[in-house]
DNA sequence: TTCCTAATTTAGACTTATTCTAAGCACACC
DNA sequence: GGTGTGCTTAGAATAAGTCTAAATTAGGAA
């Protein structure tokens, strides 16, 4: 089970023609289990808390390979700052104006736009919806007061 | 006409109790012109080609007060420098995957979301949809080849 | 296994976007 | 004319990310 991620984190990093370095399975492997969106910081921050350490030019390095090898997602939400993400699946952002967390949404959880619908008279090969509002945490937090 | 512009925008800065100086003047006028969502650098690259100069911590002072004030917004999109846009109406975004540019998209364009899609489960306010594809003049541009 | 080499990691210098600081201006109000 | 509040400014400071050049290592070949 554990196991089984591992080795599917193994494969999929080799599967992209990458080394399997520690620090390599370490990134990859922390944001695989995270749904945070972290910064290359929060992340440098998580890792060296334990062995194996890695340095900032290395996690910038392997972000940057992992990202262009398709393995991560970079997203830029409201600030100059680099956040990333293991999900692959197709997926829109909801971001809460509380506590200003970014959750991924399951484009199930929205539907398909009907084809009229998507920016006519655009040639439009993607999109990604970014909605705003009080995530289910911070209502709760609300109520309490 | 020209003048309405200017008189509008005179009014906008001083409706929100910012006094209107000419360096805030000149980056509103010109924002308000611009449709390319300038970065803060373009802006004041574009500025001091001409009187009045306005120093770089004036340009950025002026962008936070006019987006604390939101009479411009502040976006980012792929990269980790933001870029400014006056337009207030609600709209989309379009970015070509060619050139890079970023367009507006009129809500007319794409029409309301049926409120059942928009992310069910979660207490949306508002959201903005970011399409991706090619604009009308790198498919021209590519027709030529 | 052992060796080899290209790929990777590293510390630290550098760059770029943005913010901060402290001093000077400018105009509104007395 | 003095005074205060808000604005602008140059330049220093910060923060995120990239670059460089030297040391290390993964993974294939012998």
């Amino acid at each position: 089970m554990t196991r089984d991620i591992r080795l599917q984190i193994e494969e999929r990093v080799r599967a992209v023609g990458l080394k399997l370095t520690p620090q390599r399975f370490a990134v990859l492997d922390f944001l695989v289990r995270s749904c945070e969106h972290p910064t290359a910081d929060q992340i440098s921050a998580a890792l060296n808390r334990r062995f194996p350490r890695a340095s900032r030019a290395t996690i910038y390095n392997t972000l940057n390979a992992l990202r262009d090898a398709g393995l991560v997602h970079e997203v830029y939400m409201d600030d100059a700052v680099a956040r990333f993400d293991a999900n692959l699946d197709e997926h829109h952002h909801f971001v809460c104006r509380v506590c200003d967390r970014l959750e991924d949404v399951p484009v199930e959880a929205v539907g398909e736009l009907p084809a009229h619908q998507i920016g006519r008279g655009y040639k439009v090969e993607n999109y990604q919806i970014v909605m705003r509002g009080v995530c289910a945490a911070c209502q709760k937090r609300q109520m309490a007061d």
